[in-house]
DNA sequence: CTCGATCCCTGGACGC
DNA sequence: TGCGTCCAGGGATCGA
């Protein structure tokens, strides 16, 4: 499941890849993760990729401007998300088709940029102008980018289970499930915790595991569960430091409690009960009050329904 | 604003 | 061997 790590490594393998070839022609299967199919099978053509950047868990193929008739002129960009088990990669157009191979860009050089994806959660667009600073401007910081006052005011300012802050594209972009839980269990922060009741000290260690997690498996270039490969088709090595993810049952690496998995924000929390103590939940108090006192001023404390 | 539920989709794990 | 069932999960959407 490609995160912010596995993105940025194949982001980069592109960027030594295909930068500078130009796109010849497109061939497209399957459409339906497509923003907008016809508009790339007419723009793409006749443009060079200039650069390929990572923004959050999205890749940006920079185009260049383009002067056929009938396209837009300005520079572009294309926009991939590779979801949960999307691939981008060169290859030679003699190479067998992968299954599940949806886009084929051929590039100047003979070779087939291809886009693989089984489950089709991911999510490809053409933007340009106006339209494509709409879009990125819907995300928040890249955390490696962010500094910590940044940081800490966006966590704070919602009232959020911690784990749902940082899964939250529109608040920190880029991180997702793997490195949420490796950075909450190195930080000993209940992922159940609401953000807003974190103080000043957890925040300034979480931002700063979150950084060195993150620094740390871009090196390593991704953690290769399911069946993410990098632009070579190379697998990463982050998943051998997992710490808590997918764990569950298996013995803390700092105090041997057994790590457990629970559901937060509706995903999978594997986290150590004893390091990341649970959070106190108060939201019964009033209902308790209410019934010893005998009498129900709200008319709400109780579940039935009247009618 | 935030929550949970639901959907999208396929392959892999598991049970019989 | 071959079915059926369940589940994973990022993100969009919807109703509460």
């Amino acid at each position: 499941m490609p995160e912010l790590p596995e993105v940025e490594t194949v982001a980069r393998g592109l960027q030594r890849e295909i930068a500078g070839q130009k796109i010849l022609g497109i061939t497209l299967g399957k459409t339906d993760f497509i923003d907008n199919p016809e508009v790339i099978e007419r723009e793409l053509p006749g443009r060079t990729v200039l650069r390929v950047e990572r923004y959050g868990k999205f890749m940006l193929l920079r185009l260049s401007a383009n002067h056929a008739p009938n396209t837009n002129p300005e520079e572009s960009v294309l926009l991939v998300h590779l979801g949960m088990t999307g691939s981008l990669g060169p290859q030679a157009a003699a190479a067998p088709q992968r299954k599940h191979t949806h886009v084929i860009m051929h590039l100047s050089d003979g070779r087939e940029l291809r886009y693989v994806d089984p489950r089709r959660f991911g999510r490809m667009a053409y933007l340009a102008g106006e339209t494509l600073q709409r879009e990125l401007q819907r995300f928040g910081a890249d955390p490696l980018e962010a500094d910590l006052e940044e940081f800490i005011t966006r966590i704070q300012r919602r009232k959020s289970r911690i784990k749902a802050l940082l899964l939250d594209q529109s608040v920190l972009r880029g991180v997702g499930n793997i490195y949420a839980d490796e950075s909450l269990w190195k930080a000993k922060i209940h992922p159940a915790q609401l953000g807003s009741r974190l103080n000043r000290q957890q925040l300034k260690e979480l931002y700063g595991v979150l950084q060195a997690i993150l620094k740390k498996a871009i090196l390593l270039r991704g953690s290769s569960i399911s069946d993410f490969l990098d632009a070579d088709g190379e697998p990463g090595e982050y998943q051998q430091h997992h710490r808590v993810y997918g764990r569950e049952g298996k013995p803390c690496f700092r105090c041997k409690t057994t790590i457990k998995r629970i559901i937060v924000a509706g995903r999978s929390s594997y986290f150590c009960p004893n390091c990341q103590k649970a959070p106190r939940l108060r939201k019964r108090t009033r209902v308790k009050k209410l019934r010893k006192k005998g009498r129900n001023k709200t008319g709400r404390t109780s579940s039935r329904r009247s009618s």
